[in-house]
Parts: C-alpha cells; structure tokens; sequence
DNA sequence: TTTTAGAATGAAAACGTTTACATTTGTCGG
DNA sequence: CCGACAAATGTAAACGTTTTCATTCTAAAA
C-alpha cells in the first residue's frame, strides 16, 4: 500500500504538501493541487485512517461506537440503521458494541472503544448508574444516550415518552372493556421498565383494575415472554388482556398463545411495546406503541456529530413521542 | 489519559520494558513485571489500540471488519451474533458495515476497513463478482466469506446448501397436494437466489408441476414480498402455494395474505426460506427452512481468527446443512 | 533599489506503540 | 582472573499522518 510518502515523491513535493492538499486546508497552488490529485489517483492511493487517528485528537478521526444492550432485539436493530445512515452521510464508520445486557462485557467493550480513541459514542447503557459510562461523560468525552438516560448527570438523550406510550396502550385496552389487564414487565433496572409499568398503573386507577397478581418481571428476553405469559394463562383467574414491555417479550408470549390454541382477541387480548415492520403480518396484526426507532438513530446520531463539533453546546434531552398502532389483536 | 511513557517513568524502566511485560514477551524479571503492572493500575493505564495498529502490521491488533447486506433482515443479524461472540472470546473489536444492498456504499466500506488497517474480514459480497473484494482476497487479506461466494477465487468460505433446503421445502410442499406452488425469489445477481431457484425446480419436476407463470423475481426485501404476493394472488389462476425466498420476502407475503383474509393453510399455503427465532409465534406457525446463522457466523469467525494466525492454510468451503421446520403453515 | 507582505512550500517534531539492536550485569567454566 | 554466554534492560528507529515553524519566492509598496 502506498503511503503519502510515496504520493510526495512521485509528486516531486513534500508530505506536508500532500497532506494539505488531502485536507484542503492553507493555500496550495492549484497546479500543485492537480499534480498532487492525479498522483493520488494514479497510485490509487489511500490515506491511513489509523494514523491520522493517532496523530491528531483534535481532528475528526471519523470513528463512530455504538454501544447497544441487544442487536437481537429489532429496536436496536432499527435505531442502529438510524444511527449507521447519518454516520455514512458523514463520512464516518462505525464500531458496534453489542454487550447482550451483559454489564462485563459492556465494561470491556467501553475500554476498547476509548482505546479506540473514537471521536464519539451513542449508548444505551446497562442502567441509569452506569458508573463507567458516567466517568466517560464526566471527562468530556462526547456521548449520546439513546433509549436510557444516566442518572445525576447531564448527558444528551434520545428516547421516547415510554410512561404516555404505555399510558395510551392501556388506556385502549380499558377502553375496550378488558377487565384483567396483565403487564409483562422487562428487567427491572432499566428505567423504560419502570416508566411503562407507571403508564400502565396511571390507565388502570380510574376504574379501580389495578391486581397485583397480574404483573410480572422478567429479564427482557424471549424466553421471559414465553415463560411469565404461560404463568399468567396458568392463573386460577387468569388475564383477559395483556400488555408486554417490549419486542421480545411480545413475541414470545405470542408463541405461548399460539401453542395453547387461544384466540387473539377473543380470549386474550395483546398489545405490545415497540411495534416491528412487520406487524401487520402477524395473525391478527398486532396492536403496538411504536416507538420511532429509526428516528432515534438518526436524532441520536445528529446529536453526536454536532457535539463532536462543539463539544460545549449545553445538553439535550429528546423526547419523540410514542403512537399507538391500533390493529386487531385487542 | 496516561500513556506507555508515563508508566515507565513512574515504574524507574523504559518503555520497552513496559511493552514487554503487557505483551508478556521475552524475559523480563519477575520483580519488575510485577512493579510495572502495579503502576499500571496504579495510573489505569490502557494501551492505545490505535496506536499498536499503526506500528506493527504483523501482530494481531484485534480489530474485525464484519461487511453484510441488510442489518434490517434477521438472518444477518443473527451472523453478526455469531461473529461477535467469537470476537468477544477473542479479544477482538469488530467494526460493522452494512452497506444495504447498495453497491456503491459497500465500495466505501471496503477502502475504510482497509485503511482501518483491520486484521481480517467477514463479508457477504453485493454479488459474485465483486471486483474490489476480489482483490482484496487476491492481495494476500484475511478474508471470510458468508452466505455468498466469490466467482472464480478460493476464498473461505460458510454457508449453507441452499439448493438442498428449496428442494426440501417445495417437496414438502409436493408431497402435501399442492399444485400450482409459486416461487417469490429475492435478487437475482445473488448466487442464493438461483441456487434456491434450482432446488424449487427440481422438486417440481416429476410432477411436472412447473408453471413460469408462478415465478417472480424481487430486490430481497420486505416490500417486494408485498407487492408480488398481490400480483400471485391477482392471477386469473392463482397459486395455492408460496415458496418465499428470504426472511423478508416472506414477512411482506404474510402481509398481503392477512390482509386478503386468505386462511393459512387452507387457502394458500406458504413456506419460506430463513427460519426467525420467533416463527412459533406467527399464527399459524410458520413453516420454514432454518438456515443455522448463528453457527454460520461462529464458524467464520473462526476461520478468519484461524486464518489471521495462519495466512497461509488452504481454503475451507464449508456447507452447513439447511434444516426444514415443519410448523403449521403447510 | 530596498522593504514588506503574503503565498507556497518544506523540514522536522509529534502521536503511542513495537522491535531490532546495543548495553549492562551476573554466572560459570576454564 | 578471563572470556563467554544468558538474562535483563535500555536506545532509538519505525509506523503514516498532522502541524508548527521556518524558508523561499513573487510582487507590490516605499
């Protein structure tokens, strides 16, 4: 691979030409210029991004991290297409980090991309006291929070009105006339968790629906979905609707209603967090609060890019607003 | 943030002695390694990857490029979980790219990861005949191919017999009574595609079951699973049967279905190529051929972990075997 | 003519490691 | 007591850029 000092012989000028010239930074004469471009073309030249990441902090080094808790979970999925097309739009690639709710790895991954020295990061973090993450934002470093913020400390965060998306989504099954609501909850020290059983409560108070025995917490997983919907259907009084806490758990309760034979909605009603594409394909197409995951991304990676940039703009917290996706299965 | 030149000085040694023992190489006595590794927790000091890529080409420096089509189709994404959990166990970092079936995109991706000075690559080519990852190949770089091979190079390479899993599917399909079996394939410049499309046939043949009429060509995605399942069930003699070629084809086929109100099996029947982690949960289940992406994508982390080791070994094809599932949707 | 200002370029240091080579020290055989 | 060897450590060059500072050159101002 030729190297700049190559491009610089050839060219019959200096590195430093060269690299001014890659940079379109000072004055280069325009002949020079085109000498330069025509050499860089001929040698099919390509500048070392390691190198210009090592030498330079204060210079865009186009490195991205992605730090997410699941890449199983679609959510994620979409809100990294988000983030990925605004990175490419930017000329930036990105290092993704999928530390599976796993709070080592997510610790390994964090050192790896500070000694990646990457130019910022979007996280979702294992929770709200994420300490190492915490130090991270401390220390200036820029860091976009996507679907979970930090608690205590001021931090850019995209996510979503999760309390008024669980609210409205219960809200419909009250309205509906189901009487045993049942929630579904992911794990419990993830602030969303928390935030939709408060929607989900807010919906059931006026009509006095709220019963304990009908919650459930789980781990955020498939296999949670499966499992903790089979011991609701296995109650001696059992839901007559059901709310899951997110993706996973949705689907996966799916599969215990399917394999029991219940009729989605006569016999229990579903209405899941995060809506999928392809929801509509599901029999009956699934009702969801569907959270603008994509958008997330996007907003998320903007955010990045800019504080890259100016590292000192005061911080925002974006909340887009979760929609109902009212189908037929409730 | 503390660099090699710091520990050393705290630690009374030079720095190559500092490397010496954080690559614990050659002889260094034991009474300094220990100083040394004292101060380095001392300071936290971390290694700059950045850093190490750049001095020595010759020595891992853990960094993996993973290059796919569609992050959006859950085939990829499971791959990727493949890929990353050998990383992990590896010590290595993995930068994704998902160039979205857009070849102009995935041309980007490559001159970054190349001058990401990557120690190796797992890709799924845009097509056969990728020029430019060819060449990569050809220049001596680790590389690993998944799902797709390369036309006219020995390259490593993990997938699955595609012709083998259509033939199984449609026979099933066969076998069952059905008649007028409809194929809904996705892109055609994919060697898939065609190897998908040669199983279908076959399976057809002694029957003479064959009608091009019921053969549809698309761009793999979601969208056009929709639209071309219209256009079948708009024949004047429509199919009673769906072969679907990926993951995607098949979600957007179960849209239009649905939405048509036609009952699965009853009235159309389908089978799809890809099974989801979440197949059980579609009413009716969904038959399908299950692809083990997870395990494909292990064992081309693997192989390119065993090839970065060993530049030199001989290539490996490897087929995996696509098992069918048989649910409740045929 | 002599300054002077700017434009264009070059020389060399720096980024944080690895590594080839050199040096020091200690040990042992003769 | 000397030479030789091995173990332990140090010195400095390299990796491929960016960037500061210095230099050269040209042309306009004095």
């Amino acid at each position: 691979m030729a190297g700049m000092s190559d491009v610089a012989k050839r060219a019959g000028v200096s590195i430093a030409t060269v690299s001014r010239v890659l940079n379109n930074s000072e004055s280069v004469n325009e002949a020079t210029r085109m000498k330069i471009l025509k050499v860089i073309k001929e040698l099919k030249y390509q500048p070392s991004r390691v190198a210009k990441r090592l030498r330079s902090k204060r210079v865009s080094s186009n490195l991205l991290g992605v730090l997410i808790p699941d890449i199983q979970n679609p959510f994620y999925v979409d809100v990294l297409r988000g983030i990925e097309d605004i990175a490419y739009k930017n000329n930036y690639a990105i290092i993704m980090c999928n530390y599976g709710q796993d709070e080592k790895k997510e610790i390994m991954y964090l050192d790896i991309l500070q000694s990646e020295a990457i130019d910022g990061l979007v996280a979702a973090p294992v929770s709200e006291n994420d300490q190492r993450l915490k130090n991270i934002v401390k220390n200036g470093f820029p860091v976009v929070c996507v679907d979970r913020g930090l608690a205590g400390i001021d931090v850019d965060i995209v996510w979503v009105n999760n309390e008024e998306g669980a609210f409205a989504a219960v809200s419909h099954l009250v309205k509906s006339n189901y009487k045993r609501i049942a929630y579904i909850s992911g794990l419990p020290s993830i602030p969303s968790s928390k935030m939709r059983e408060a929607g989900y409560r807010r919906a059931l108070k006026p009509n006095n629906l709220f019963d304990p025995a009908l919650i459930r917490w789980g781990d955020s997983s498939y296999e949670s979905g499966v499992n903790l919907c089979a011991e609701l259907l296995d109650l001696p009084n059992p839901p007559d609707a059901l709310f899951t806490g997110n993706n996973l758990i949705t689907l996966g309760a799916l599969e215990t209603i399917h394999k029991r034979g219940k009729l989605i909605p006569a016999e229990i009603a579903i209405v899941g967090f995060d809506d999928m594409f392809w929801s509509s394909s599901l029999n009956p197409p699934l009702t969801a609060v569907r959270q603008p995951a994509y958008e997330i991304g996007k907003r998320a990676g903007e955010l990045l890019i800019q504080r890259i940039s100016d590292p000192l703009r005061p911080c925002i917290q974006m909340t887009l607003n979760a929609e109902l996706m009212i189908r037929s299965s409730c």
